[in-house]
DNA sequence: GCATGCATTTCGTAC
DNA sequence: GTACGAAGTGCATGC
C-alpha cells in the first residue's frame, strides 16, 4: 500500500493516521483548518484559517497558506514531530534544539489526512553556479581575456577570500570577483576591499567584476575606480554521468 | 464540496483534475513518481522518484522530495502552470517571465491528485526582527546604555546605510551595528567600515555591535579594532491587536 | 519596475 | 558542532 487518505476524519481518526505516518516514517499530508504558534529564533501566531501541512520523514515540518512560494511556519530536518488531542482539537507538534524551537499546528478539523511511502533515490543535477564559473576560469582561462593566467582560488585576505587571482598578459595582479547573478554595487565594494589588499604593491593591481550583468550603478561605480567589468554566463553543463535530451522537455512550449 | 481528490488516477483524469484545480484556484496537491526539469536562472533535472507538488492559487508551483525543508525545485507566484498530456505522460509546466524560466514535472504515475478550496484571511504576527530590535532602542535608548541618545537611523554612508547612530553621555558620536541573531566576524567588518567612515573626525568615534550573541572570532575582531559590543535581544511582542495566551502552547509541553 | 538588505533564511562545506 | 558564504535564494520596502 502506497497511499493513505481519508476526507473528513474524526479527531480520533487523524490521530491515529498521523500518528500512523509518523511510526511508518512516510510522507504526511494534511489539509486542515488551523491556528499555528510557533516560538523559538522568532515568535509568531497564525489565526484560524485553512492550510497544507506537510512532514517529512526527515522530520521537516511545513505549514503552507494558499499563497507565497514560502511556508508560513515551519520546521526544518531532525525536528521531533508528536502529535495528541487536547480539548477536541489535534495538535501537532514540531520541536528541537540548538536552536531551541517549537512549532504547534492546532487543528480544528480536518479536510483531509493523508500519508504517502515512496521511492525517490535521485537527487538533483544543478548547473549555474559561481563554483561553476571559476572552475570554467580556471579550465580555460581565456573567457576572462587572452593570456590571463589564473594563479590561485579562494585567496586569504583580512577582508575575506578572493574568488580567483591570476596575472594578466603583462604580468599584473589581476583580482577576479565573481558573481552568478546581475552583480551590484556591492560585489564592487567587496572587490575594491581586495584590491585595497595591495595597495602597498608597487605594480598596478587590476579589478575585475565577472558577471552575466551588472547593475547600472555596480558599472559607474567599477569606472570610478578604476576597475572592469567582464561579461561571463555561469555554465549550464550538468554532469556528463547525466545527459539529458532536452527536446521532451521543450518540444511543448509551443504557445 | 470542499476536496477532491483521487487515488492512482489513470492519466486522462490526472489532467482532468489537475485542471479543474487549475480553474477553481484551488490549492492542489499531488503525489506522483516523476521527472523534473528546469531551465531559467540555473539549469536542472531530476530523474525519476515520488514527489509531492503543490500548485497554489496564486500560481506558485512547488516540488518537494521526501527530505529537505527546501521545495527541490520551484517556480514563484505568478508563474502561469499549464498541464497536458503527451506520450502517456501527464506534463505540468509553469512559466513565467523576467526572469524567463520554466519548470516542468512530468508525470509518469499519480498516486494521488487533489485540490482543495479553503478559507485563509489570517496573516502571520510575526515578532523578533533587526527592525524589531531598533524601534526598542528608539523607544528605550538606555537598553543599550545610560544617557545613550540615538539620532538617526538607516544614515547613509559611502558603505551603506548605519542602523543607529546616535551620542553617548559624553557626547561622542556612537554608530550602532544590529543583528537579531547571532552576529559573526562580518558584522564587525561592515561596523568598522561604517566607523572609518568618520576617520576625519576629530573626535572619538564609538562602534558598538548590538545582538543577542556574537561568535568567538567576533568577539575577538572587536576587541582588536577597540570596538564594543552589547547584548540585547530582539523584542517578541506581536501586535496589540493580536494578543494571543500562551498557555495552551506550552501547556502540553511536560516531557 | 529595479535596487537594497533582512531572514525562524536553508544548505553545503571546511575546520 | 561551529563558522562562513552562496542561493534558481524569497520577500518587503523604497525609489
Amino acid at each position: 500500500m502506497k497511499v493513505v487518505e481519508e476526507k473528513n476524519p474524526d479527531m480520533e481518526r487523524v490521530l491515529e493516521i498521523i500518528n500512523e505516518g509518523l511510526s511508518k516514517r512516510a510522507f504526511i499530508t494534511i489539509m486542515a483548518s488551523c491556528r499555528v504558534y510557533y516560538d523559538g529564533r522568532a515568535t509568531s501566531r497564525l489565526g484560524l484559517g485553512d492550510r497544507i501541512i506537510l512532514i517529512k520523514s526527515d522530520g521537516s515540518f511545513i505549514i503552507h497558506q494558499d499563497r507565497n512560494l514560502e511556508p508560513v511556519n515551519w520546521q526544518p530536518p531532525k525536528t521531533k514531530v508528536t502529535v495528541n488531542i487536547h480539548q477536541g482539537m489535534v495538535k501537532v507538534r514540531g520541536v528541537r534544539r540548538n536552536p531551541s524551537e517549537s512549532l504547534e499546528a492546532e487543528i480544528l478539523h480536518a479536510h483531509m489526512v493523508s500519508y504517502f511511502i515512496g521511492e525517490d533515490s535521485e537527487s538533483l543535477q544543478l548547473a549555474g553556479y559561481e563554483a561553476d564559473m571559476g572552475d570554467l576560469i580556471f579550465k580555460d582561462p581565456e573567457v576572462i581575456e587572452k593570456g590571463f593566467r589564473p594563479t590561485s582560488r579562494e585567496y586569504h585576505t583580512p577582508q575575506g577570500f578572493i574568488d580567483i587571482m591570476g596575472k594578466d598578459l603583462d604580468g599584473n595582479i589581476t583580482i577576479l570577483e565573481l558573481k552568478s547573478r546581475k552583480a551590484g554595487t556591492n560585489a564592487v565594494k567587496q572587490l575594491r576591499r581586495y584590491v585595497d589588499c595591495f595597495s602597498d604593491h608597487k605594480e598596478r593591481v587590476r579589478g575585475v567584476l565577472v558577471a552575466p550583468s551588472a547593475t547600472d550603478d555596480a558599472l559607474q561605480l567599477l569606472e570610478e575606480q578604476g576597475m572592469e567589468f567582464k561579461v561571463l554566463e555561469p555554465p549550464r553543463e550538468l554532469g556528463n554521468d547525466k545527459v539529458v535530451t532536452l527536446e521532451n522537455f521543450f518540444g511543448s512550449s509551443s504557445s
